[in-house]
DNA sequence: TTTAGGG
DNA sequence: CCCTAAA
């Protein structure tokens, strides 16, 4: 998916011709696609792949394979990826570094002519050399690190555009945060001054999930090594060791395709700016070749001029914040490694797999944890946000625009069982077999979410839809529907139609919310529910545990219910509670709460008052997901209720008396200080 | 989104 | 806990 962004950038997907021997046609063709399991695809193997293409290519080219002399191929560089999986003969290899001269050059992009960066070891210096167009930028190794390496981009025409990026050993990266025994961490400070303003990295919202999970891996795995060498685990593993298996190279890119829209750029660059397309080893291989001299000025203003420039091509944004016209775009590197990504990855360190520099963005490929992930830092327009390909994730593009999905588990239609208690377990599992039946039999529907909201238009396509947006992968969500639906026995109306909050393929993603307003009959959107979710709700004791679930929480576990318009008749089956909510709706479990949290309650409104929920919640309940500052005004209001009550009418687990004459003293307190808000509001 | 209250 | 009007 990731690389189906891309194709708005002008980055065709990813193909690798078959094999080197077939003909151009045929591999125009039969380019295969490299079939990975979902779950084993990551975004190196993206990258590798497309690498894997364009040395392919390049390779046929008469004109770049001059310069693949075996003098200027470091025999370390040259890497042979091959699928873990064991894609016997598909073994691709991929030489990226060693001193290819490539240009990804597409209207005003960043011309990267080498590349001499091995991951593997760090102990390669980095150069990303220009092609020899003005434009373009060096990258190069400041310092020789060991300890640092500092990758600058920098415009050959003027200094002051530049990127860095920071790699810091191991070392300093423990010193900071001892927690993650990564290998190396990126810290990427990208700065590209431009003026005088500064804009600093924030974080990326709509991966933040995504991210942490990969988080949570990490600390899973996370061993305390703090050496490279000792760190083997699955997850991390020292580049010197990766090596050996599989090396992971930094390359720079190649040769792009020409998308269909880039192609309708080209044209208006022609127009515009005196740039000639100039197709550039094959037709999907292309670049500009511009007029020498207006070029310099020009391109910097492509570059970063992004008011006056209208094209999507502009300047480098890291997640979202772009550079402006007169302003200096800056992540800087001193908040972490996670710099670059801002709050994404909270001093979370990362291994620097790869990179990639192409015309219209830069791609890094970060180890986070177990899974490789793609970064890419893009230029403004299109999206604005930087992408993060979590190596796990099981949605990917392919080629041909193909959308692969991997469902892991659908929401299946809520059922309901009523069974009495002296029934068997024999006949509870008839039961349910009979319910379940019972909606199979009438065929199932399969729905759609995108983002919690139901896809009701069959006619879209996956693009329209935003389906085919990275974004909006995690959003993604499949239902199982009864299909009698459209003359579905219609207990009851007065429910309307509710979006299904959830669901992604992916276990840990949030689902639905809390608050929902009465919806509609599941005739249409059957409750459904999310079977992976029977996760054992999280027994909240103490109110502040740190609780790193995803929100286990929210997934409570909704035992069977009812798919009303299904139970025609049957008797096991009826009408849960009249339907009176579907899917999203769903009451939440009742969890009361412990003494410690009452406890922790009313510390907090002794010291905030009566009227901070919501600093309440913060205070006491961050780490509470289920408590809603709603819930705590609620609770409170009980409290009060309870503490004013005789013992005997008290009902739950007993509160302390103690925690109840709190509860009326601070009561007392607050409703005091409400009458007379001049006062200073102390206890 | 929060607050404040009734259900 | 839910639902909402108001702010």
């Amino acid at each position: 998916m990731v690389l189906q962004k891309r194709l708005d950038y002008g980055f065709d997907g990813y193909q690798v011709p078959p094999i080197p021997q077939a003909t151009r046609s045929d591999r125009r063709r039969c380019s295969f696609k490299r079939k990975v399991a979902d779950n084993q695809m990551c975004a190196f193997d993206l990258l590798a792949t497309v690498a894997g293409k364009l040395l392919l290519e390049e390779e046929s080219s008469p004109s770049s394979s001059d310069r693949l002399t075996e003098k200027e191929l470091s025999p370390t560089l040259q890497v042979s990826i091959k699928k873990e999986q064991q894609d016997e003969d598909k073994i691709l290899r991929v030489e990226p570094c060693g001193g290819l001269e490539s240009m990804i050059t597409s209207d005003c992009s960043v011309n990267v002519a080498k590349s001499k960066f091995q991951v593997g070891s760090f102990e390669n210096k980095v150069e990303l050399a220009s092609s020899g167009y003005q434009e373009s930028f060096d990258c190069t190794v400041v310092d020789k690190f060991k300890k640092k390496m500092n990758i600058e981009l920098q415009n050959t025409g003027n200094i002051s555009n530049s990127a860095k990026v920071d790699i810091c050993s191991l070392d300093d990266l423990t010193l900071r945060d001892r927690k993650h025994p990564a290998l190396v961490s990126v810290e990427s400070s990208m700065t590209l001054p431009l003026g005088t303003d500064h804009f600093s990295c924030g974080s990326f919202p709509a991966i933040r999930e995504d991210v942490k999970l990969v988080i949570r891996d990490d600390d899973e795995n996370s061993s305390g090594c703090t050496h490279p060498s000792s760190t083997t685990t699955k997850s991390y593993r020292a580049p010197s060791c990766v090596g050996n298996r599989r090396l992971r190279n930094g390359f720079a890119s190649k040769y792009w395709k020409v998308t269909p829209k880039l192609k309708r750029e080209e044209k208006h660059f022609n127009a515009d700016s005196e740039v000639k397309p100039v197709y550039h080893n094959r037709k999907f291989c292309y670049k500009y070749q511009r007029s020498q001299r207006d070029y310099p000025i020009k391109k910097r203003k492509l570059y970063y001029d992004h008011s006056s420039v209208p094209n999507p091509d502009r300047g480098i944004s890291c997640k979202g914040i772009t550079s402006f016209p007169g302003k200096k775009f800056s992540c800087d590197a001193s908040a972490s490694s996670a710099t670059m990504c801002g709050g994404l990855f909270p001093s979370l360190p990362f291994l620097l797999m790869g990179f990639c520099i192409f015309s219209r963005g830069l791609v890094l490929v970060l180890s986070l944890g177990s899974s490789p992930n793609l970064i890419i830092l893009t230029p403004h327009a299109a999206s604005g946000k930087p992408v993060c390909l979590p190596g796990q994730y099981g949605t990917f593009q392919s080629e041909d625009s193909h959308v692969k999905l991997r469902i892991k588990s659908f929401k299946v239609p809520e059922l309901f069982i009523e069974i009495p208690e002296s029934a068997t377990v024999g006949s509870l599992k008839r039961t349910v077999m009979e319910a379940v039946t019972k909606i199979l039999g009438g065929g199932l529907r399969v729905g759609v979410l995108l983002q919690g909201k139901k896809l009701r238009d069959d006619n879209k396509t996956l693009l329209q839809t935003g389906i085919s947006d990275d974004n909006k992968l995690d959003a993604l969500g499949f239902s199982l529907e009864p299909s009698g639906s459209l003359a579905p026995p219609l207990l009851h109306h007065e429910d309307s139609p509710s979006p299904l909050t959830c669901d992604s393929p992916q276990p840990l993603t949030r689902c639905w919310s809390y608050r929902y307003s009465p919806t509609p009959i599941a005739v249409l959107d059957p409750p459904s529910l999310n079977l992976e979710s029977f996760v054992e709700s999280d027994h909240d004791s103490a109110p502040s545990p740190p609780d790193m679930s995803i929100d286990k929480n929210l997934t409570d576990s909704r035992a069977l219910v009812v798919v009303p318009a299904m139970n025609v008749g049957a008797s096991a089956v009826v009408p849960a509670r009249k339907s009176k909510r579907s899917e999203a709706a769903q009451r939440r479990i009742r969890r009361p709460f412990s003494v410690s949290e009452v406890e922790a309650l009313v510390q907090a409104v002794e010291k905030l008052g009566t009227g901070r929920w919501r600093d309440v919640k913060l205070r006491a309940f961050d780490n509470a997901k289920h408590r809603t500052y709603v819930d705590l005004k609620d609770k409170w209001k009980t409290l009060v209720h309870t503490a004013r009550i005789s013992p005997q009418q008290r009902r739950g687990e007993p509160v302390p008396q103690e925690l109840l004459d709190r509860v009326l003293n601070a009561h007392a307190h607050w409703a005091k200080q409400q009458a007379k808000p001049e006062t200073c509001r102390f206890l």
